[in-house]
DNA sequence: GCAAAACCGACCCGATCGCTAGGATTTGTG
DNA sequence: CACAAATCCTAGCGATCGGGTCGGTTTTGC
């Protein structure tokens, strides 16, 4: 499995949001029902995307979590990071902050063999997730689960 | 991380065995110090190259393994296939034998919103791994350790 | 017969995953 | 003010997996 279900449901998580109309912030517990998952596993979901500023919150009654940009202008690349980390092929793969991706099995020179095949997967990866905004998801998605048929209206 | 070191130790076996000129197979332990990797660990991964039938192992003295087919016949998506599973970004995604990409999640005509996001990742991983030969990666690298010039371009 | 190798299976340790529990803080509302 | 709804925070727990070791058994060439 190439990513767990932090991906998963924080993505989930991300749509839901995202398909909301207008801006009230929108319980987790709203959220969790549904999607139809568990309310405490995502609190700890959220508060990733929040520190990666991809949610904002506000607390008490009556409060809860709404997206801090605009949805297209959210790639998947950040959520998923958000919530997996660097998102890297294999352990000796590091990115610099230039982009420049760098294995730590290579000589100054020589190039490890398996270079050439880890850098294609993680820019097939990459070309997927930071091609892709959370307003395609919103656009493209239906409930997830056939169950709620709330806020399917914005579809139409 | 997107895979783990069965990947990676698996993929350099198969290029260091790709590597040697005759016919003649190549024992563990060659494979083993030439890489500096764990043999005992090498072992459980060679045999699931040779479940795959990817590797061909002769026993006893002077035994050893070599490569089942042509280097340039053997895509990489059979070899981490072989060690890791079958390629899927997500929990819920099964391939079937036709191709076909389904997700648990959806119902019969509502898709999962995630789905376009997970497939597209599916497809660029598969697009890499199945369109890298071994051949590639055997002419593209050196030993590791003695370095080979090599052109670092055209990687993507 | 001996040594080199492939084979096989059991075990071990630490990390991570998915999730729960229990609280504390903040804040709107009656 | 009291209360409830919500975010927030920390700790823990069972299970699985990753990475690796160990000890042994076969098979085979010399």
């Amino acid at each position: 499995m190439l990513f767990s279900t932090k991906a998963e449901y924080g993505v989930r998580l991300m749509v839901e949001l995202g398909r909301q109309p207008g801006s009230a912030p929108v319980s987790l517990g709203a959220v969790a029902s549904a999607e139809n998952l568990p309310l405490s596993y995502l609190e700890h979901l959220v508060a990733m995307l929040r520190n990666a500023k991809l949610v904002d919150s506000t607390r008490g009654a009556h409060g809860g979590y709404r997206l801090a940009r605009d949805a297209a202008d959210i790639t998947m690349q950040e959520v998923v990071e958000a919530l997996e980390g660097q998102i890297a092929p294999m352990e000796c793969f590091h990115e610099t902050p230039e982009g420049r991706v760098l294995c730590s099995h290579e000589s100054d020179d020589g190039a490890c063999a398996t270079k050439l095949l880890w850098t294609r997967v993680q820019g097939g990866v990459t070309r997927a997730l930071a091609g892709t905004t959370l307003q395609e998801l919103v656009e493209f998605g239906g409930a997830g689960d056939p169950s709620s048929p709330t806020a399917l209206e914005s579809l139409a």
